[in-house]
DNA sequence: AATCTCATGTAAGTAGTTACATGATTAT
DNA sequence: ATAATCATGTAACTACTTACATGAGATT
């Protein structure tokens, strides 16, 4: 149940439309929690029908007509709950080890090409997330949600060092010194 | 569509009953695709009315007999396939950044007791795959299968090792010097 | 008038989760 | 015999994905 609570944060950051929202979850919030635009607006309807948003008042007839939404107090108090409540860490799923797993049992054929395209993205991926970094935490003092941010971002970028790093070291053995 | 391919590598290096894949699906293959029993038996019947696996002949009645499955050639091709087929990275679900993300804007209370925890989980967790590493990889020559296998578990272990570090130093900052 | 883009939605399907049901075997 | 555990399942629900629909405003 995070996707409420992502689209209250967003739009505690900055009041805004069904696209607005969606096109921040392309990039922004998004990078670590990803939704379309029917997955936005859905919600945008249920957290209105709740009272923890509204839309801003500027007359909108129903379809083709922008539609802005601003969190209401209910749904600060309920973003601060789930903030602050206990909660289990998922469990991963990952198709890219899952499938390195699988080729341990029926053969690497045709993986290294797709290894290397990860390896691409994950470096673009990560030459994005030092672009931002530049940009909004130059050095220096942050504030508070500053810091907070930032240390969010930092996630962002050791994960897609990691990556890189391993998909590297994964290549190496591709194809592979012959079999003992 | 992952998990049918999950069940297939699972079979292929053991023919097992359904318990026993969930068994198996609570460590090793788990680690990176997590299945819960009823997920596991849907999708077993599934692969047997395609044709991928069979039921192990052993004359079994309808229920509470144990049941083991082997994977068939049509299987096996398609697990082949699929692993060499290209796929894009699935984008990033992180409740806890998000909730880091949310605690910039409504606040950190309750928040750091939670982090303490999840280090705890992640340092269990690393400690259980290094164990599994010393185990099972002893340092010397791995075969293709096991080199495989091996990088997949370094792949775990590297990730929970950021997932400590980073927690670590997010809570460096908790309760953090006073705000400015 | 036709077309393109912006903006909001509906519908149908798939995957995963949670709660519960039931038969078979083993232990007390 | 009763209870606990092993083993396999059903049912209902929620979240996410994919494909399509439609209105409004701008462009040609």
């Amino acid at each position: 149940m995070s996707l409420p609570h992502a689209i209250l944060t967003a739009l505690l950051e900055k009041p805004s439309s069904g696209l607005e929202l969606t096109r921040r979850f392309d990039r922004s919030i998004g990078y670590f929690w990803s939704a379309t635009h029917q997955q936005i607006y859905r919600e945008l309807g249920r957290l209105e029908t709740d009272g923890l948003i509204r839309a801003l008042p500027a007359e909108q007839p129903s379809r083709g007509q922008k539609k802005s939404y601003e969190v209401l107090p209910a749904g600060r108090d309920e973003l601060a709950r789930w903030t602050a409540a206990s909660q289990d860490p998922k469990p991963h799923r990952d198709p890219l080890l899952l499938r390195l797993r699988a080729a341990a049992v029926v053969g690497t054929a045709g993986l290294e090409a797709d290894l290397r395209r990860h390896l691409q993205l994950h470096e673009r991926q990560l030459a994005e997330y030092r672009e931002i970094e530049e940009r909004d935490f130059p050095p220096g003092r942050d504030g508070t949600g500053d810091r907070l941010r930032h240390l969010v971002l930092r996630a962002g970028i050791d994960l897609e060092t990691f990556w890189t790093q391993w998909l590297r070291r994964a290549l190496e053995d591709f194809p592979g010194p012959p079999e003992g």
